[in-house]
DNA sequence: GGGACCATGTAAATAGTTACATGATTAA
DNA sequence: TTAATCATGTAACTATTTACATGGTCCC
């Protein structure tokens, strides 16, 4: 009954209400590196929620247009910290690419070439966002002194991410140096 | 109808035939560090590719007791192939210690200590498979000329797994060092 | 004889993606 | 006016985990 999803929603509303639509944005910009959600599991997960008596759907606004915001109750803080006590669950990663790779029996290396190429502007992009993200925390205030945890995941992200260019680095100058072909 | 779970075992059998149990423990050595696979997944799909022609049950000897392994067919090797030359679908993570830090709010530092070094010592351990696995690479023949790309998923192993173990350093000082309390 | 590990499997529940549908609003 | 993005949702399918069950073998 609680499901990972269950909880990164109840994680985000802690701070304040939102809408299906805000937290499918905020996972994909802010837990973009180590998580994600789609809109088919948030839905019918806030509904079930509501049901569960974890958030509450707030009355619209004038302002909100057809935004239907929910907000945690004490249950669904309670929901939180409980979980909170318990281990994390060994993570799972599964990245395509390496299976490419590691299976790629002499296919042509171009084309090799060209996945780690979508790879390394990907993770450029995941840098850039994790910057500007830095950045952006630094610049507001931080009345539930959490900065200094969010600031090390997006450490984390920085870590990571830059590890993933650097072999992306490597990897190409090894694969097009073999091939310098014709 | 062509899962990632059909393509791994695709991938492991084109090179030896294999039991389930086998290409479990493949996966969980080789491949730990961004893939996983359970037996759930694995014996109900090998049944099912035997169905769809990509891999033939060999009959058993008695040398390998109840053990019931499977080779590649043709239309096998040629589904792999067909992968092969797919773009790569983005990557999916799945890190819950990251959501536990970042919505740890006034929870317990010394909690999340604990589970930073739990994560700790299974990328030290992870570290340590990598490394044997690459000195087992070194140590034998390479027959279809893919030691150097199995060395670059390797590499890429090392690197993530040095940046999480170099990010838990920096991390854990920061956390005990700011919660010297008594 | 017992514990660790080899070896295969199934059923039930849960999780998750994808494609589709719909309509509003905003900015060029 | 039209494309992008906001915003919510469902249905069908596919994937995945987990718990359970069973029996063999190897080594101490």
């Amino acid at each position: 009954m609680n499901s990972k999803t269950h909880i990164v929603i109840l994680g985000l509303l802690s701070e304040e209400p939102l809408s299906g639509y805000d937290i499918k944005k905020l996972i994909d910009i802010r837990f973009r590196f180590f998580w994600s959600e789609s809109y088919g599991q948030i839905y019918p997960t806030l509904k079930k929620m509501v049901n569960e008596g974890l958030v509450k759907a707030l009355s619209q606004t004038k302002d909100n247009r057809g935004k239907q915001r929910y907000e945690i109750t004490s249950l669904g803080r309670k929901t939180l910290t409980l979980w909170q006590a318990q281990e994390p669950e060994k993570e799972s990663l599964r990245l395509e690419l390496f299976l490419k790779m590691y299976f790629s029996l002499g296919s042509n290396p171009h084309i090799l070439i060209n996945y780690i190429k979508s790879f390394q502007s990907s993770h450029t992009q995941d840098l850039m966002i994790l910057n500007s993200f830095k950045k952006e925390l630094s610049s507001i205030p931080d009345p539930y002194q959490n900065h200094q945890n969010i600031l090390s995941v997006i450490e984390f992200g920085v870590k990571t991410n830059t590890a993933y260019l650097q072999w992306c680095q490597e990897t190409l100058s090894q694969l097009e140096g073999s091939h310098e072909s014709r």
